[in-house]
DNA sequence: TATTATACTGTATATATATTCAGTATAATA
DNA sequence: TATTATACTGAATATATATACAGTATAATA
């Protein structure tokens, strides 16, 4: 990345005023207005040189084209990463699945709130969990993985039924997901009989009272 | 809000995947190809229903004027009221008190990320609260508050001592502190002899795995 | 010194795009 | 039963917009 200009950064600055206010960039036009400038050419030559030096990108033909590249790593870092996660019922039949039927809402959380990165909420149905602190309608976070271990939580489905239990691999060919309540009973796998998806892992929880 | 139908879902999700995608939102004629449409109009007379819904606003005479409105969260992530709160060691002796001697560390948090505003996290020791889904070393939101009902869980300190509990007023004079766990013990207060004092209520929990 | 990058004005134009009008069809509502 | 909302096709058009071309001027490089 080369070195902006101030007036490129100014220009970089309007484009990035312009899209928080009204939701799409700026036309060449609408940068002219933004800057004083009385020639689209002046917009178009900036946007170029922005765009050569990797601050934007522009989508030829299109109006309206440019997009912001955010290679700013700070701002990752920032603790105002705050990203948008969508609650996902947890259906008694069919996988958790992200589309928009399915989530209850979105949810803006820091990316690194829990130790661990993770995709989407997950609204607890049921009581199988009790005793690991897993209440009904508890959101826990869910980071989608196949990689789980004995003992992790995982978010599981048979057929068309998905739960929450903790992971226990016996054998081979033989999975017990355990509930944390003895109220339920082990749910046995036998891998060469049933299907077991693993959709994720636990890694955190949020309770609203 | 008036309820939006499943086709002006799916157009309203291909809006928010194109600008996502590209950066900036896409033409009438972009909506037709992604939702298989042959008439640039399907997407006008769509784009006219979601913004008559007031889920989208349309800028008159601009390409690309879409913009998606956001009536749910989404305004707490754009304005980035995203507060810093507090962690505090439920310490065995003495109040949970904001001195930084006793913040364990800050954490970023959306402000009306519970239901209720609160104004720290305290972490919890021992599982005295078990029953209730509060584990060890989960953190739970705390509203500074002397207004409790019977059944809240409050944070209460007598003497030196700091606990969390079901708060249960049987007499003027006479208020139970209940676990939710049967290895424990109610404990009685008698506000004649023993000073009590509530330091706030449990308004949400956050667990990290 | 020649070249390149920056920073503009001004004009022109092909085309990208919004938007209207004219239809068809189905389901829900009053 | 008439009306409205939904869900489209198809065509037409005014205009919004990207983008090229022709200049001018200054400062920084090679």
């Amino acid at each position: 990345m080369k070195d902006i200009t101030p007036q490129q950064n100014k220009v970089l600055d309007c484009i990035k005023v312009y899209i928080k206010e009204t939701g799409f960039p700026p036309t060449r036009s609408d940068i002219c207005k933004e800057m004083g400038f009385k020639s689209p050419n002046s917009a178009e030559t900036h946007l170029r040189a922005l765009e050569k030096k990797g601050f934007i990108s522009i989508a030829s033909g299109a109006s309206r084209g440019i997009s912001i590249i955010n290679n700013d790593i700070k701002e990752e870092a920032s603790s105002y990463d705050s990203n948008e996660y969508p609650i996902v019922g947890l259906v008694a039949a069919g996988s958790p699945t992200l589309a928009s039927e399915n989530i209850e809402k979105q949810v803006s959380c820091p990316a690194n709130f829990f130790s661990t990165s993770f995709d989407y909420f997950l609204r607890v149905k049921g009581l199988s969990m009790k005793d690991a602190g897993i209440m009904e309608d508890d959101l826990i976070a869910v980071k989608k993985t196949h990689d789980v271990r004995n003992g992790d939580i995982v978010i599981a489905r048979i057929e068309d039924e998905v739960t929450v239990k903790y992971f226990r691999k016996l054998a081979e060919d033989m999975v017990v997901l355990e509930p944390a309540n003895e109220d339920f009973n082990d749910i046995e796998i036998n891998l060469r009989n049933e299907d077991l998806f693993i959709e994720g892992k636990y890694v955190g929880l949020i309770r609203e009272n």
